[in-house]
DNA sequence: TATAGAACCTGTAGTAACTATAGGTTCAAG
DNA sequence: CTTGAACCTATAGTTACTACAGGTTCTATA
């Protein structure tokens, strides 16, 4: 048997994050209530590990915790096949690109701005970048 | 005398966010405590309006709170210069681009998950994406 | 083995920037 | 004058954690 044993100080920083998140995935469901010792410390194994791991790698790709709820609801279950997690990802994906669209615009609303900006000694009143703050819509 | 006024509904609209927003931002400090009717409904003028499109318009661009409250010292109080906002203007950014650079990683991290998934019919025992969110980190 | 202190426990409150709800009052149109 | 839309205040909920406080257990060293 592979018997090694993680403390919940160990789990967190073997697959990087906070005791106290962990504590939080436990407390929303995400994480299972591990077993305990007499003293009432929780004693995790490497599934534990694992399972987390894929937890805050799918946090780091964005996914929100309700989705990764589904892709271990995938994962929990037996008769789930690959293409309902290939659709998550592109599905995720798809919402990563709008997000890059967005702050791209952002990005050069905001360059166009300090340009429009030559002269630094301007009072606030002159400001281009203040006026233009004071118009209607990102385009 | 230019005696348009608008209540706070008006003022929301006109500026593109919910009334409880204008509640939140006045409770905040954002906005000022405008007059009242007998009532007690606000009555808004038209630098409310002004103020409060410049703080959406900030949102949208991706200041915090905080730095809004900043540039509105900048406006509120004289003695201040257009190069202080630039300044502003400019790490706002650098910070969207960072920004862009991290979502940037994540897309064609998922995108690769994507395009590795061949065999949607595959059990999800064999999915590439489940295993590569089993393993660490986005580079 | 005694003990110090690191790590753990539970429970609650705080974070950012709103949004939503409840329960009541005022305004404006017909 | 009535009706119902819009307003009022105050509180709780949202997301995904983080940060306490006040107490208990575990473990390494003397």
């Amino acid at each position: 048997m592979n018997g090694k044993k993680y403390s919940i100080g160990q789990l967190a920083k073997e697959s990087g994050c906070k005791v106290e998140t962990v504590h939080y995935y436990e407390k929303i469901g995400l994480m299972p209530e591990p077993p305990r010792t007499e003293g009432g410390h929780r004693v995790y194994a490497l599934p534990h590990v694992k399972r987390l791991t894929f937890i805050r790698r799918s946090r780091e790709l964005g996914f929100k915790i309700e989705q990764i709820k589904d892709l271990l609801k995938f994962i929990d279950e037996p008769n789930h096949y690959c293409g309902e997690v290939r659709a998550m990802a592109m599905q995720q994906a798809s919402a990563v690109q709008e997000k890059i669209n967005d702050l791209q615009r952002l990005h050069s609303a905001l360059n166009d701005m300090v340009i429009q900006c030559k002269d630094s000694n301007n009072s606030i009143d002159n400001c281009p970048i203040v006026d233009s703050l004071f118009t209607k819509k990102v385009a």
